[in-house]
DNA sequence: GCCGTTTTCGGCCCGACTGTTTTCAGTCG
């Protein structure tokens, strides 16, 4: 039996939830919460960690009741903590607190006064009127509930990839600058920390009269719902169900504004604890020191004012960064700038959109040094995947291209497929005469951990691989990766001289953030592709980039930062 | 439940908006 991070964290945050509808103690709960959090973030499944008899309670957040906790969950597949909480509270009472307005201390009154336990229970007393009659529930409340409670989709659970939230959030961001008055306009939240998915759009914007900016938010002609409206802050839906918040405040305020904005929340609350500690408040109007304001116009003053440097949005997710931020060993990230090339394109040939000349002209506009087209093989035949013969012709192509000097170094590559018994799709003959060879699973994602681990191992065994390509094999928002122990992967991708890919499709973005941390840290190379199927679409670099920001990674962790006679000897390893 | 160059006990981030209230609890971010 394998338990994975995210079963673990699971159990914790339904713990949590249950806990706090019992009423149990806040900081309890959150302690929960943190550890469910950091748990995520590890780079290595916690199961080994238990198995190797590491030291769980030097782990954030974790202590000695925590770590035998996480033991437990390891070795029984169970938590006894947790099945004694839910034979006092029904778990389905976490459900309710999802709803919108509703949280613990409401659910908690409604199990106990009214006896409900399901969404169903809730839905029909308020048909009947009883939820009015409770204290501080009112007719307006219950009004508000059954309005919610009628909305088919639970609204809240949705996230939206990162780049389709770009998608609405550049409009209307371009709409809130025509208020008169506003000068700054900028989203903040996770869309900022560039995260994966986005639940919501938090967007930030100063402004002498926030009243004119408020009036313009909700005038957008997108805006379905108003949800709240102060004079300060507004809360919308959006046609589409997307939430998005508005934050309006002074100019003197905006640093300290875009960092309790931009979060994350973990993070925000461990800044304001270190302020604490130096008799300091940080809140999203400045830095206090008792009534006097000391920082708080840019986000750098806010950070100097508890001794830190400033932190990049992309590492604000209490993942070490405050400690190495004290310590002088924050990265310097990886930068869209110093990418100076794209290892895995497609063609025409197989499955793109542009042909080999589009694409080089392309590649040569961004002012890339080189790129290597990785036409899909044989085995992708829904993508017209070339075959030995396709493939050699696609050589002497790039041959003639290279001969005309297209203003970049087109590399010979092929995403080959890895077949269900781990041998690549083509032959070593052809691989040979390669620059590079991407190597990927197309087929068979619901093979055991096991087999699909052997299976990948197999591939890169062969020596032919240079790099493994979108390694975790998901599509975000439609399946999840396939079942695979990444870290003997890694470890065999190390050995072998294997670079990992960072794919930057906006469905992809696989690796994500927490592995691609853990290939740095094992000294793991990374490329950064775009998985471009057209000319355009070679801009999914930049999305790319972000989530190795996100993985802690620097120009020194990315291969394709590299000048190509040092590309070479690296793929020559 | 965690944690400690003030502490092994007593703390644990901070403020806006709503709906109910006449001073505030609950929820949310």
């Amino acid at each position: 039996m394998t338990v994975h991070n995210a079963d673990v964290a699971a159990l914790f945050y339904r713990l949590a939830e249950l806990l706090e509808i019992e009423g149990a103690n806040p900081f309890r709960v959150r302690a929960y919460r943190r550890a469910a959090a950091t748990i995520e973030n590890l780079t290595e499944p916690v199961a080994h960690m238990v198995d190797r008899g590491a030291d769980l309670d030097a782990l954030p957040g974790i202590g000695e009741d925590l770590a035998g906790k996480i033991r437990e969950i390891c070795e029984t597949g169970r938590c006894s903590a947790l099945e004694e909480v839910e034979a006092r509270t029904p778990s389905a009472l976490a459900a309710l607190a999802a709803i919108p307005g509703l949280g613990p201390k409401r659910v908690q009154v409604l199990h106990e006064k009214l006896g409900i336990n399901s969404v169903e229970d809730l839905r029909k007393a308020a048909e009947a009127g009883r939820v009015r009659e409770l204290p501080r529930f009112g007719k307006a409340f219950e009004a508000k509930l059954l309005a919610q409670l009628v909305k088919a989709a639970p609204a809240g659970e949705r996230s939206l990839r990162l780049a389709t939230a770009e998608d609405f959030a550049g409009p209307l961001v371009a709409w809130l600058k025509g208020a008169p008055g506003v000068r700054e306009v900028v989203v903040a939240g996770s869309f900022r920390r560039r995260k994966e998915t986005v639940g919501d759009l938090d967007i930030l914007a100063t402004a002498a009269d926030g009243a004119a900016a408020m009036q313009r938010f909700v005038a957008y002609g997108e805006v379905a719902e108003v949800v709240a409206r102060g004079p300060t802050r507004a809360t919308v839906l959006l046609k589409g169900g997307l939430q998005v918040d508005l934050r309006v405040v002074p100019e003197e305020s905006y640093g300290a504004a875009l960092v309790y904005f931009t979060g994350s929340k973990a993070h925000n609350i461990a800044l304001r604890r270190i302020a604490q500690e130096r008799g300091l408040k940080i809140s999203e109007y400045g830095v206090f020191q008792g009534m006097r304001r000391i920082a708080g116009r840019t986000e750098a003053q806010v950070y100097g004012s508890v001794g830190l440097p400033w932190i990049a949005p992309e590492l604000r997710e209490d993942r070490g960064e405050i400690d190495a931020a004290y310590a002088g060993r924050l990265p310097t990230l990886v930068e869209l700038s110093d990418i100076r090339g794209d290892l895995h394109v497609h063609t025409r040939a197989s499955d793109g959109g542009s042909s080999l000349e589009e694409m080089a002209a392309a590649a040569a506009a961004l002012g890339y040094e080189y790129m290597a087209v990785a036409d899909h093989s044989r085995h992708a035949t829904a993508a017209h995947g070339l075959d030995t013969a396709r493939l050699a012709a696609q050589m002497d192509e790039i041959d003639r291209l290279n001969a005309r000097k297209p203003g970049v170094r087109v590399l010979k590559s092929c995403e080959v497929d890895i077949l269900k018994d781990g041998r690549l799709d083509l032959s070593d003959a052809i691989l040979k005469r390669l620059d590079l060879v991407v190597a990927a699973i197309h087929s068979d994602f619901d093979l055991p951990a096991e087999d699909q681990t052997a299976r990948i191992v197999r591939a890169l065994e062969s020596g032919r691989v240079h790099i493994l390509a979108h390694p975790l094999g998901r599509l975000i928002g439609e399946r999840p990766g396939y079942a695979v122990d990444l870290p003997k992967v890694m470890a065999v991708a190390k050995a072998m001289g294997c670079l990992l890919e960072m794919n930057g499709h906006p469905a992809r973005l696989d690796l994500d953030d927490v592995h691609a941390r853990a290939a740095k840290e094992m000294g793991l190379m990374v490329s950064i592709a775009s998985d471009a199927h057209s000319a355009m679409g070679l801009s999914a670099m930049r999305h790319g980039v972000d989530q190795a920001r996100r993985g802690w990674l620097t120009a020194a962790d990315v291969a394709n930062t590299r000048r190509w006679p040092e590309l070479e000897r690296i793929l020559a390893r």
